[in-house]
DNA sequence: CATGAATGAGTATTCATTCAT
DNA sequence: AATGAATGAATACTCATTCAT
């Protein structure tokens, strides 16, 4: 696909250059925050001319606005997991760094929310997918509630990933889910 | 005596510079980020010369990295107040804003910690800090319960004040304490 | 064609601006020596932007490194001219300062050689010009006597273009080519 | 000498303060020239504090300017020393360079003169202390000839202490001798 | 006499961004 | 569609210099 004899500079379709910039973004974002990474840094790791920033995405501010949203498409953990089954899941996606990576982990993204514009569209983001799952809640503060499951999962991903306290980064899979299962479930079960 | 607007040099007060210049750093860097924030937006919000930055801390890098540090040395809280207040002792702190710019708030500090030297510092506040709770629990996992402690302030912080959530941040805190005391509640009673 | 008012941008043409900005480092070097030339001074001598010093070198040192040596390609003069000529020719190169700063006066590259990676491209150029007169000369010590007549070179050259003393500034070239002539007979005939 | 119960802060007075000031900065100007060495340096060298460079020289160029004089008050050499013997006793003085350090050797001097006001303070000292020699010479061109001298112990200089070309600086001083005699005889002997 | 505190202008270097091809 | 050339504003950091004690 790549022998295409129209083609001479086209490497990669239009859609691939915009993707490789956008997976580049995210990635470097979450290492070294908006701020730490430059354009250049972001196209030459995602193999492209550094202007080309610009041709699809305007300015630096856009590209990682856009980056922190991209990936958010799939909340159907939230809204299709049952509730008992979901303190589990949300932790395995969390920790999961590779679809981190990918989709644009929470934690990370909130890591790296010092410009204004990533921190709206986190905070959209943020109130569309747990918003979602505060309708499936019964009892008083349920958006609070589902915002609070959002805050373990920050709190969590940020020490085990950015951070690095021993006991966090070092606990197996297994031993975390059995806490973040008792502190979710105070929040997911009706209250007493 | 110190409105005297005759002088065109500051007062000369070594000691008032510095703290003034750690003051703005944590300040600034709660909100911007380190890579964020510039020397010259540090000595302009300290109302100082910027060259004072090197003068008394040699770098940007350390200056943070002392901002960083500065406030820990009260972790009174975590040893004296009896276990059942924790929780909402440390929330308490935690969302009081004034205390949290003078001392260095956990939640802002993580958010800021996109620079490897801060990151250590950090790494090792909180493991200093929360294993004197882990020393103060029973049960297995007495570290990694401590540490989620932590991680429910971070999240709940950044969430607040950071990214600004509707819930999280409109919630009264009478109501965000419930929650938050269930959730810390699975973590510091000895497990069931 | 290059005068074209209407340009905001400068003509572009890499290895006009590479070139222009190598001239421009060469003739100030010469005057202020490398630490008292800035990269801004050189920029603007060249007529062009300051970011393209690091664009075209990556560095000021490495700027003025290869400022020391363009201009070395022509050693012509060491190998081709019959010896009871040399003198002559290699002081009247040296007393022409319109090529001196063209290809890299000798004299004023070692009065502006105080950054170590300046001295070592300087030592290399020297060693392989007079290394190649060496060559020529019979007797012993040849290489101590091939440099002795750089010596000389960089001594006249010094004395009349940096320092300035009264008689060897305002000598004509034809009394200073009496006595250079017989310096140098000294060390290119073989000894008596 | 140290023991004066009557000073406190005062461990040299004045004048040794003064002396280990302009013995620093003519130091540090042999190795990094004028603009390379910041008054920072030349106090740290001395052992004393930086403001005190003002106090005593005004300016960071006053200083350097006297330190470019000083030691000049010997010419003695030049003066009394037979005309046959000259040219072996100013290679010896120019290649000993512990006194050249005390005394401000010619070469160091001249490669570091990339400052205007050195510029001028190394002009009127050679012209002072090599027109003692002119008045020696007979022959025509007695200045021009007593200035050619110098340009050859500069041009050594440099290349021995400054520049390190492997021939000169390994050279021992004897064979050096031998043609710096040859060349200088060509100068100090009246015009066959 | 000596020193620490403070300053403003300058340094090398990197950034996001635009132009021309 | 893609690239290299160019730009101006910013960054961290250093300098020579002055003030106050």
């Amino acid at each position: 696909m790549d022998a295409d004899p129209t083609t001479r500079h086209r490497r990669r379709d239009a859609a691939a250059t915009r993707a490789a910039l956008l997976h580049a973004a995210r990635s470097l974002m979450a290492r070294h925050g908006v701020e730490g990474t430059s354009t250049r840094d972001v196209a030459a790791a995602a193999g492209v001319n550094q202007t080309l920033v610009y041709r699809y995405f305007g300015s630096k501010e856009k590209l990682f606005a856009e980056a922190a949203c991209a990936g958010a498409e799939s909340p159907n953990i939230v809204t299709k997991t049952p509730l008992a089954e979901l303190p589990r899941a949300l932790l395995d996606r969390a920790l999961d760094l590779t679809q981190a990576e990918e989709s644009g982990d929470l934690a990370a993204l909130v890591g790296a929310a010092n410009d204004e514009h990533v921190r709206a569209v986190l905070r959209d983001r943020i109130e569309k997918s747990f918003g979602a799952l505060a309708a499936r809640l019964d009892g008083p503060d349920a958006d609070l509630r589902a915002e609070l499951v959002a805050a373990i999962l920050i709190g969590v991903g940020l020490l085990r990933h950015k951070i690095g306290t021993t006991a966090t980064s070092t606990a197996d899979r297994e031993t975390l889910a059995i806490y973040v299962d008792r502190m979710m479930a105070t929040l997911i079960r009706p209250s007493p």
